[in-house]
DNA sequence: TTGTAAGCGTTATCAT
DNA sequence: ATGATAACGCTTACAA
């Protein structure tokens, strides 16, 4: 294979002068690099990335750890961390995780051998022990969609507690007094935040939070499908009912489906994350959906900045706005419509979504009192 | 940061001893080989891959290169090739390419330089000129989804031609006679064996070709849109449309939707791929589906076979069945269903598809003087 | 502007 | 079973 010493002899220069060509350095005389770019050129050269690396000590590649590529949420991240990158000269290395504390200790692993220069992360826990070998070896990290307790590290985050509460409240102001959210894992903050948010919602309305209905389990359709199984067993009657994710939100339509319950009817449904292609063909499901594709630009674009040291040293915390999208899902419209649908028939409604405000926030905290309120909002 | 040499202090030995533990070397005595150990774990030493990579020649990562991840076929493909990978102790780099020749271009400069171990492609087009630069390095190359020619590859492909013949036979023998496709990009041998399993469903139903019912354009949501609506402007009046993959189906969604007319009752739909969620909350439409993860599982195990050569030397095609997946779209169902679907309402039926027998093949080649039919149908 | 020399951290090769 | 030595292909540091 071709190295910089054949294109060096070939140029009539030496290795070090078609390094700096290969790396546009400025000080090479240019009838100099037009001789090295047409040695490089006759002989398809192509710098051994191997050797930059081990020389440079610059991977050019960063890794993006994310729960399960198959989700359209992380798939759209996925993407936006791409195209970021790419336009960046970064490669990507693609992990998942699926929110399994071995897998993810694996690829920090294979991060830390690969000596990538960054990484995009959202972690299966808030526990910053978890990321101790990211933070040790002071690797350049971006955490998405989770926060981090015990690590103040840069963070790019949908803001989950107005998004929940937007949509909580909207099955309110429908009617809706008993409705049960099933939330992901405990120390997963965007889980937690969204049951925040339900709670704030309740409260603000002057309902009474039921602990019964709150059920917490994983990001998954099994979890949804069991949790929900399990709340209508229990004979709670929600009538309607808040999934955390698209994930459980597909769970729950299972087995409401298997009960021969129907949705809105029978038990309304929200999901905070949108199914991207289901809108398009079934304008359904209610739902509050974060800007994926810009959180998985905005984190690629921060730790270039990170690398290219453009950055203040300040960790920072981007909070992305939510909007909510208002479907069929919880009711208020007929029932008698024919198939399929046309969406004069079942039109969507976007509204963005607020921020608390500061009023909001310290009313809430007077009024709750265990009430854990994140910085962020 | 620690290097094998400190380990090597450490515990007492010599750096290639070190070498030996973490390559589990046979030839180390136990007793050595539990002091390295010991003294890995003590440093938290994790070998350079950079360095590995140059001495070795080996990088232990395979690059995956698909038209967009956002595609809920090649994001399964992806995870599919990510797990096999994974077990197999490869590192993924992913590439979108979005059918583009310059950044496929470009990743193809993007895998030399980092001299991945092999490569796992869906190439824009077929002609194998476009993958030279593969073939003149000897990059152990899987071709996925798409036949190529002018280079024998190992490839991984569905059978698209015997899908698109049950699909379209499923609509003809619904009464359908006016039935369009619309197709992907020329040179796309997906794209191309699903017309051509069009042009065999409507002549071994005796229906004449009309040209003007082909349509080709990209695997895009927008190409559909305008490949139906200037169908429809041509008053065709084609009664079902075959789209070639899941993208164009949602643009004929659209396109339909905006004129005011309805699926299935103003015209039929079938496509090729389904759209997994959908058909989860709204089992709509009828597909022709691939085996999208066991794809991507077969083509990074026949790729690692061939980096571990465990695989005799000649390249093979690996061809898939398909699946028909009946649904509602093409009509033959009650159109009065009240929102939302129960599944027992709007039952789908799997059926798996039979390629072409022998007899078959003759018949149609005789029947039909132009048509090229691929070896592996 | 260009070149020389050294070294990045590992493993292949050969020797013991 | 273990070690000495060299080399992988490049870039940094310094010199000219």
């Amino acid at each position: 294979m071709t190295t910089i010493a054949d294109v060096a002899k070939r140029a009539g220069v030496s290795p070090v002068t078609v390094s700096r060509v290969i790396n546009s350095a400025s000080n090479v005389n240019p009838a100099t690099r037009d001789k090295v770019e047409r040695a490089i050129r006759e002989l398809h050269y192509v710098p051994n990335s191997a050797a930059r690396s081990l020389r440079s000590k610059r991977t050019n590649a960063i890794a993006l750890l994310v729960p399960d590529i198959t989700n359209p949420f992380w798939t759209t991240v996925a993407r936006g961390v791409e195209d970021a990158a790419q336009s960046g000269g970064y490669s990507i290395l693609l992990c998942n995780t699926d929110e399994d504390p071995t897998k993810q200790l694996h690829y920090l692993d294979v991060v830390i051998s690969r000596r990538v220069d960054g990484v995009i992360i959202a972690p299966y826990s808030a526990d910053a022990r978890k990321l101790k070998r990211l933070r040790e070896r002071e690797i350049p990290t971006v955490v998405v969609d989770r926060r981090i307790q015990g690590w103040e590290v840069d963070t790019v985050i949908g803001d989950s507690i107005s998004g929940a509460r937007a949509l909580v409240k909207h099955l309110i102001d429908l009617g809706h007094q008993r409705i049960a959210v099933l939330s992901g894992p405990l120390n997963t903050s965007s889980a937690e935040d969204r049951v925040t948010g339900y709670t704030i919602a309740l409260t603000e309305a002057g309902i009474p939070i039921d602990r019964r209905m709150i059920r917490r389990g994983e990001f998954k359709t099994s979890s949804g499908e069991t949790l929900t199984n399990q709340l209508l067993d229990e004979g709670l009657r929600p009538t309607a009912i808040f999934a955390t994710n698209n994930s459980i939100a597909l769970g729950v339509v299972d087995a409401v489906d298997q009960r021969g319950l129907r949705i809105p009817q029978d038990i309304a449904l929200v999901s905070f994350d949108d199914i991207p292609h289901l809108s398009h063909v079934f304008p359904f499901l209610t739902v509050a959906v974060q800007p994926a594709y810009e959180m998985g630009i905005k984190a690629a674009q921060l730790l270039l900045s990170r690398l290219n040291g453009e950055q203040d040293s300040q960790p920072c915390q981007i909070v992305l706005p939510t909007c909510l999208i208002v479907r069929y899902s919880c009711g208020g419209k007929p029932d008698d419509i024919n198939l399929p649908f046309r969406k004069d028939i079942l039109p969507e409604k976007k509204v963005p979504v607020q921020p608390l405000s500061l009023e909001e926030r310290r009313e809430l905290l007077r009024r709750i009192p265990g009430l854990k309120l994140p910085a962020y909002c």
